[in-house]
DNA sequence: AGCCAGGCTAAGA
DNA sequence: TCTTAGCATGGC
């Protein structure tokens, strides 16, 4: 399919850490797997071309529906969150199967994002279905089935290291049923946070990004070391002893109803704009 | 060589 | 309730 959008920025979405199956090939397009097939993307200007999936599944998976714009506007308006959308001008969030999000936010822990791509990536080659269509060749993100099917062994040999155990113990929760990720798209938020925190190796770090890019709760907000050290430095710049619990009463009250987005944008920035910490700017 | 990475967990104050 | 070491591995 093709869509003429304007907002929007394929690079900042699939490269700002929240997915880690998309591979950019020479020229600049871009390769990834959504569900059982193998999706190519390209932008050229305003024009975004989308193919290996129907049209209904890639509206979704890219919520082409957000108007970007609309949301940026609901952000609080600071200097740090200006230049934060000025960084990241176009970026969205994409709405990720659940299961999939949660068992790779899992491998996640403590690693870099270009090696969480590395293990999922392995994972996928040893435990997920082969696809093929049109000439192009992946795999499936294993289900909870085939991951709690897998021995200790074939994760461990993925390179996710002391992860492994959490993530076979999940999917075995999962996939028993001890959990039903199917219902927590009903329950309220703190309900939510509660119930995927059964699960071994998901604090609320993981949980926040499991609800924000899989089942798209903007009250999600993950503080991951880069967010706590942006809202120190930017937010709280000069004072001691803020707790952690002051941070959570903080991007509660301030950041509005696309929290998450919010989040996002801050993260992409200072991320790749990490100077921007060592100096904070007081205005 | 030593530190840190999109953390979680259990143990101890 | 808050702080800390340990957990594997790899990049810098």
């Amino acid at each position: 399919m093709e869509v003429t959008m304007c907002n929007f920025h394929l690079g900042h979405t699939l490269e700002c850490g929240q997915a880690f199956r998309w591979r950019r090939l020479a020229g600049g397009s871009y390769e990834g797997v959504i569900g059982r097939t193998v999706v190519h993307a390209t932008q050229t200007g305003d024009r975004l071309m989308l193919s290996g999936a129907p049209a209904g599944t890639l509206a979704d998976y890219f919520q082409l529906h957000e108007d970007i714009a609309a949301i940026v506007r609901t952000f609080p308006n600071d200097p740090h969150m200006r230049r934060a959308v000025a960084f990241g001008c176009g970026m969205r969030l994409l709405r990720q199967d659940p299961w999939e999000c949660l068992a790779s936010f899992i491998c996640s822990a403590a690693k870099q994002f270009v090696q969480i791509c590395q293990v999922v990536d392995n994972l996928c080659r040893t435990l997920g279905e082969p696809l093929k269509a049109d000439g192009r060749t992946g795999f499936a993100f294993p289900s909870a089935a085939a991951v709690a099917r897998a021995t200790h062994e074939q994760l461990w040999s993925c390179k996710m290291g002391f992860r492994a155990k959490n993530l076979l113990a999940t999917a075995r929760m999962v996939d028993s049923d001890k959990v039903r990720l199917e219902t927590i798209a009903a329950m309220d938020y703190p309900r939510a946070v509660e119930e995927l925190m059964k699960l071994p190796g998901v604090g609320p770090k993981v949980a926040d990004c499991a609800l924000l890019f899989g089942w798209g709760r903007q009250e999600a907000f993950p503080i991951d070391v880069w967010i706590e050290r942006a809202l120190r430095h930017l937010y709280f710049a000069g004072q001691r002893r803020v707790t952690r619990r002051r941070l959570v009463e903080f991007h509660r009250s301030y950041f509005g109803p696309y929290a998450g987005y919010a989040q996002q944008y801050l993260f992409h920035y200072v991320r790749n704009n990490p100077q921007s910490l060592i100096a904070a700017p007081r205005k």
